[in-house]
DNA sequence: TAACTATATAACAATATTCTTATATGATCA
DNA sequence: TGATCATATAAGAATATTGTTATATAGTTA
């Protein structure tokens, strides 16, 4: 019983891990209710395309989001079966909606070239 | 409005990331509900002292834990003034508990000498 | 006061993380 | 098919984290 419990933590550690960024953590929040692909990260986070691939797959690498390719792009979603995904829930409710970013990208018209 | 929400996720993100290690995220899990000392934690998780040490200082600088000197000792517990403090208790809800541990240092004979 | 116990801090080596540049893969379109 | 666009991966430099040993601080006790 005893390994069993510390094996909850040690499967829980890394979870936190990975949501100890500022920049995936902020991912989460995006696509908290909606799907976000590559290039709308890499234009809000104003960061390298690698960079932001890098990220979203230790988000991946975890089993917090999903991807779905759709032609040629890949578009991001918080992934319903995981485990986490009631925790991540409760978490997200209490950060600030990170909606302003993505309707500053439709200002600039930079979202419209994917979706 | 845009600099509040993004202050609040910088915030958030160190939060996470000293969450994010199996040893302090237990030892949050064991002063859940109560109060333990360093020397408790050392016997715990076969660590070194400044090892230990330095593990609380990081749950500290970020305010989830505060310490009350008792003569030789210093004990640790959960935050309540914490801004996290409810989203923390609401976490440490969703983890098994760590009791088995400390029932095993009592055992050992190693609770008794600072409590 | 001196010796002892508990804890904290400093310095450093080992390791892990993050970003960058270069390149590979995979889909689309002319 | 070749060119192009979107994304992923690889490799390496810069930086951050973690544990160790040595030492400092603070309280206790003889």
């Amino acid at each position: 019983m005893a390994t069993k419990t510390e094996f909850q933590i040690e499967k829980a550690a890394p979870i936190f891990k990975v949501l100890g960024d500022k920049t995936r953590l902020t991912m989460m929040k995006l696509i908290e209710n909606q799907t976000c692909c590559v290039c709308e990260f890499v234009e809000i986070f104003q960061m390298s395309q690698p960079s932001i691939s890098q990220h979203l797959r230790k988000l991946r690498d975890v089993g917090l989001i999903k991807e779905e390719r759709k032609g040629q792009w890949v578009f991001y979603s918080l992934n319903h079966e995981s485990e986490w995904f009631g925790l991540m829930k409760s978490i997200l409710e209490q950060l600030p909606s990170q909606e302003d970013k993505l309707i500053e990208l439709e200002k600039n018209g930079t979202r419209i070239t994917c979706c």
